[in-house]
DNA sequence: TATTGACTCTATAGTAACTACAGAGTTTAA
DNA sequence: TTAAACTCTGTAGTTACTATAGAGTCAATA
């Protein structure tokens, strides 16, 4: 059984974000100390290392909540989790086609100003101006 | 001068977030009417549409806030304004490629999955779980 | 004129996923 | 024994809103 600081040092998440989880209800010590402290064993260093890699794939905390339920009961369909990592993908791809047209707006933007100048004659202010005069 | 909910229907912005960057010390109304209702005029309403329009390029409230200062002391450098610009676009590119990254996991994950099972044999957690005891 | 409904005011709490304390108690090693 | 290092709980801060509650204001109608 090992304390908070070491499974921090194992998982590489911070003591914190391990209680964080805790109050979240995705991974509770099942122990603890004479002196109150979180204890953890193998299976508990397993469940935050899976935690983590999901939340490296971006998934949210009520995601992975369900992911760890069904893992928990392997009798239940898959279908829920299709679903779920369906959606997320199809969030992600938003994302991405929303920041790549917003790269394309910002780069325009930045041609429009050559330095050197004061902001008074700045392309940029001038344009992120012009817009809201159109807008009006 | 208008009231807060007409500004509202102009700008497209709700009441609260109005209020929310006045806090923000972004849109201040110059005036209050004798019940005490914000007043606005027009310099407000442009005012408003191109804190909107940044917003929409993603700016934050704070280089928002930077860039109407810049606007307001037309003798600045632009300087300050390009960094800003650059900076941003960096972020943008930065999110875009780790979007894409991820993109490509979750679909390989995805793959592994060919539903009406049931989850004790479902390839998406078969994977995570995989993913979990490589780093371990 | 009294009242109703629509509008506005301030202040507070909630959202997501942490992060950063404060103040107290526990453990370990010198 | 005492100091350092660790852990505990609880609370507040982060971003850009959104959503109330409870009170006050205003315009139009009965
Ligand atoms: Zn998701
Ligand atoms: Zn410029
Ligand atoms: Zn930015
Ligand atoms: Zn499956």
């Amino acid at each position: 059984m090992i304390k908070i600081g070491e499974l921090a040092k194992i998982s590489g998440c911070s003591v914190e974000t391990i209680r964080h989880y805790e109050k979240e209800q995705l991974l509770a010590a099942k122990l603890r100390s004479d002196g109150n402290f979180r204890l953890y064993d193998h299976a508990d260093i397993e469940r935050l290392l899976f935690i983590k890699h999901c939340r490296s794939l971006d998934l949210s905390l009520a995601e992975i909540r369900q992911l760890l339920s069904l893992n928990d009961s392997p009798m239940s369909q898959c279908d829920d989790v299709n679903q779920m990592i369906e959606q997320h993908i199809e969030q992600v791809e938003r994302r991405i086609a929303d920041l790549t047209q917003l790269n394309k707006q910002l780069k325009a933007l930045r041609l429009s100003c050559n330095s050197k100048r004061t902001v008074e004659h700045c392309g940029i202010l001038k344009q992120l101006n012009e817009a809201v005069s159109q807008t009006n």
